[in-house]
RNA sequence: GCCGGGAUGGCGGAAUAGGCAGACGCAUCGGACUUAAAAUCCGAUGGUAUUUUAUACCGUGCCGGUUCGAGUCCGGCUCCCGGUACCA
């Protein structure tokens, strides 16, 4: 009796194999072509693993493996984003040091991603918080310090009462904190920002070029916000000043009936009148106090105070009165507008609250309405009314026409304005990279010299977050006193720290020469990697780190050390897997642990049914009932393949035989490239269905060989048992992916549906060389086609080869 | 509100490019093996109708269209999920 299929023991036996022969590790001289194939890196929180995190990292490595055998080099390693709130409210929260929280969750981790049987190259790890990366993660900040990108700025910014600390725009998700969810307030604070603006228009046409899922670069090109449209430059009368607002409708210049600034407009208090001094003091108050989510909770009644100030229309001469309200705001644009109630939905609304006058100025062929007519704005296309010389245009070219009419007369120009700002960067919190500003008073902000990075952090007693707006790092004297690297004077250190993306947005360029002391990456090591040919992680980091990822690259590229644009071509995102209908988490209690399934049905089993769940990008929910399919699978195959060989049933190749063979190599194949794992593993399924059907006549060597070898970047260890037993050295790995034989395909004969007028009414089976002629004379003879043709005539007969017979009758 | 994505048996899901809807798996039912159970193996399994057999009709969220033929294409809806939120 052949041995029973025990992953309990294979598992562990070749996993050991693999790191004896290192055969992951990724060398030097390898005159292979490189692939690399990358996991977003985690943070390694003290949770651990549980199934649903397993999803990506067993799709990217069916994915590495599977280009191991097409004979690329496969870069596949794995690393720590360990630095950042995560890991520092854990460490507190455990009352240990987050460095020692980090170590502990790291060995933890990396002994559970063991577990999956991945071919990652530890050699590479990386790891945020190691001095040795963050020193170059310092040197990336010096580099846009040098280059004008990192600035410091005293503004209002979000702020997290509970993380107590500044967020950038990306970390509030609906007015709330993106990792604790308290509400987010507004902080005036000297901020270190990061210019990501000055990229918005490459960020956003860049991503044309990117084999990314649709609806993320939509997300990003959202995000980034552009939008086309013309500054104009209004007087204010009496008063000597003007103010500039951005409007994409400049068509709708002439139904401009007012203005409005927002409460924090600098010119507001220059231009108040003295009678509405009170009115307006009071209302800037109150909406300085609100916080966003306020804001946007009162159900969008518009508010508002008029200044006493008017301004002059440019194209008309109109004079309109200046108001302020909260739906401007400070921070789009410029900070003021033109309002145009009868062509936008928010001015309509503010006239009508406010009793404010309404003109059409854009009206499509054929209407008639008036400003008493209407019952909401019109926003739709149309020709330009009641606006003097450009009556007429139509919406469109009314807008370039205005435009080039006010920058004639030098007040306006055409403008493109986007959604995207710059980068709040500091974080007053101590577990992240020190920033590496010197601050000196007699030559300001210096920054650190290269050789002397890493600016280390301190070890402290006391890491928790002050609340001040001041970082922990600021009370710890001996570290905060320095000397000016300039003047050698007395001088204190920066002490906000780095978000966590910082490292995240650029340790892909550090995998391939990870070891390096001298520079950050060397040129050789980029040639041969990147960028990242396939980049696989959940959706949640859509807008976020990549957007960090592709601006820091650009950011390289144009200091010149890489030569590429983009850091990742291809981008996989794969689903969640709920258990009881919601996420896993320890505090639902809903976390199915791989430990008992490995213990149960191996590491394999567990690989298997990740794929087999459901196709990998969509969300699934987790079945104890479902995985059972898989493990039965496995173990019939082992017992099959075990068989033949036991009993030596080993035939020649049928026709048939291969013909199933070579179309499971073509099946598995193709899915593969489509990314349909799902269906790969059915056609695994439904090919050892076949196989078992055919065992009792013997099976050829070929058939089995071939079902072991491809899969193997599913089933690595079960492969590499099998491969062994029948009778193989070498590991499996060694050997190449095989191409099928599309001759072996064809078969002899084949099953042509029949239909009369497009109903099936029989199957013919016949001659796969058939002529049309036959075919149709032999479909005619069937006998149910003859009986429901009865007393009918044939009018119209479709054949389309080697699909289907269609015959049309009265 | 706007922008994406989706809706297929009892369930998860298949269906290149308009050509046999429901592959594969789960569950269920029946059978074999067993003293028995588990495991395993074999078979059935969208709905309705007809006594059998087989056949007919219906069936991919809803309504309509194009076509010899529509889950797939077009027009109009409904519901669900994600993103976004006064961005001028």
């Amino acid at each position: 009796m052949a041995r029973k299929y025990n992953p309990q023991e294979i598992e562990p036996k070749w996993q050991k194999y693999w790191a004896e022969k290192e055969m992951h590790t990724v060398k030097k001289d390898d005159s292979r072509p490189g692939y690399y194939c990358l996991d977003m890196f985690p943070y390694p929180s003290g949770i651990g693993l549980h199934v649903g995190h397993w999803r990506g990292y067993v799709l990217s490595d069916v994915w590495s493996r599977y280009k191991t055998l097409q004979g690329y080099q496969v870069l596949h390693p794995m690393g720590w984003d360990a630095f950042g709130l995560p890991a520092e409210n854990y460490a507190i929260q455990h009352k240990v040091h987050p460095a020692k929280a980090v170590k502990v969750n790291v060995e933890n981790f990396k002994r559970q991603l063991h577990d999956i049987g991945a071919m990652y190259d530890w050699n590479r790890e990386v790891n945020t918080t190691d001095p040795e990366f963050y020193k170059w993660t310092q040197w990336i900040f010096a580099n846009m310090f040098k280059k004008g990108l990192a600035y410091r700025k005293e503004m209002p910014i979000n702020w997290c009462p509970d993380c107590k600390t500044g967020l950038a725009n990306e970390e509030v998700v609906n007015g709330a904190c993106e990792r604790c969810g308290a509400e987010i307030t507004k902080k005036n604070l000297n901020q270190w920002m990061l210019k990501i603006t000055a990229y918005a228009e490459r960020l956003l046409t860049d991503l044309d070029s990117l084999e990314w899922p649709e609806r993320v670069k939509k997300m990003q090109s959202n995000w980034i916000g552009r939008s086309e449209g013309a500054e104009i430059t209004f007087e204010i009368e009496g008063h000597g000043e003007t103010v500039t607002v951005f409007t994409t409708r400049p068509d709708t210049l002439f139904g401009a009936t007012y203005m409005v600034l927002a409460p924090e407009h600098p010119i507001v208090s220059a231009i108040t009148s003295t009678e509405q001094n009170g009115a307006v003091k009071s209302y800037v108050e109150e909406a300085l106090k609100k916080s966003n989510v306020e804001r946007m909770i009162e159900d969008k009644q518009k508010t508002g105070v008029f200044t006493g100030a008017f301004a002059i229309n440019p194209i008309n001469d109109g004079k309109v009165p200046i108001w302020i309200s909260d739906y401007v705001l400070m921070d789009y644009g410029t900070g003021a507008i033109m309002s145009v109630p009868a062509h936008d939905q928010r001015d309509f609304d503010f006239a009508k609250e406010f009793n404010l006058p309404l003109q059409v100025v854009i009206r499509p062929d054929g209407e008639t309405f008036e400003a008493d007519d209407l019952t909401e704005a019109y926003t739709g296309p149309g020709k330009m009314v009641n606006s003097g010389e450009f009556d007429g245009l139509a919406w469109e070219e009314g807008k370039k026409k205005v435009t080039d009419s006010l920058a004639s007369r030098g007040i306006g120009k055409a403008m493109v304005n986007y959604k995207l700002r710059d980068w709040v960067f500091s974080r007053q919190r101590y577990w992240g990279e020190p920033i590496p500003i010197i601050h000196c008073e007699q030559c300001g902000m210096v920054v650190v010299p290269d050789e002397d990075l890493p600016v280390r952090l301190p070890d402290v007693e006391s890491y928790e977050p002050t609340g001040t707006g001041e970082s922990p790092l600021a009370r710890i004297e001996e570290w905060v006193n320095t000397t000016c690297p300039e003047c050698g004077g007395p001088a204190k250190r920066e002490t906000d720290t780095m978000p966590q993306w910082a490292g995240s947005s650029w340790y892909f360029l550090r995998y391939p020469d990870p070891h390096n002391s001298e520079k950050p990456w060397s040129e050789e090591a980029m040639e041969k990697w990147m960028p990242v040919d396939l980049y696989v992680g959940g959706v949640e980091h859509a807008i976020l780190h990549l957007l960090y990822a592709r601006f820091f690259t650009k950011f390289l590229h144009d200091l010149g050390i890489v030569s590429f644009e983009e850091p990742f071509n291809r981008l996989f995102n794969q689903g969640m897997i709920y258990k009881d209908g919601a996420k896993m988490s320890k505090s639902k209690g809903n976390v199915v642990s791989p430990d008992e399934l490995i213990d149960r049905y191996g590491r394999d089993s567990i690989r298997l049914y990740e794929l087999f769940i459901g196709p990998p990008e969509v969300d699934v929910e987790w079945s104890d009932q479902g995985f059972e399919g898989v493990a039965r699978f496995l173990n019939r195959s082992w017992n099959l393949i075990t068989e033949i060989i036991e009993d030596d049933r080993f035939i020649e190749p049928t026709k048939e035989l291969e013909r199933e063979c070579h179309g499971l190599i073509k099946d598995v194949t193709e899915r593969l490239e489509d990314m349909k794992l799902n269906t790969a593993v059915s056609a695994f399924m439904s090919y050892v269905n076949f196989l078992n059907k055919e065992k009792e006549n013997g099976i050829d060597r070929a058939s089995l060989e071939t079902l072991v070898l491809l899969l193997s970047p599913f089933t690595p260890h079960f492969s590499e048992e099998l491969w062994q037993i029948l009778g193989h050295e070498e590991s499996v790995f060694k050997e190449k992916w095989p191409e099928y034989d599309p001759k072996k395909l064809v078969a002899d004969e084949m099953e042509l549906p029949v239909q009369i007028n497009g109903k099936i009414r029989d199957t013919l089976t016949i001659d796969i060389n058939a002529s049309k002629e036959d075919i149709l004379a032999a479909a005619k003879a069937l006998p149910n086609v003859v009986r429901n043709m009865e007393g009918m005539r044939v009018v119209k007969e479709i054949y389309v080869p080697k699909k289907i017979v269609n015959l049309v009758v009265k």
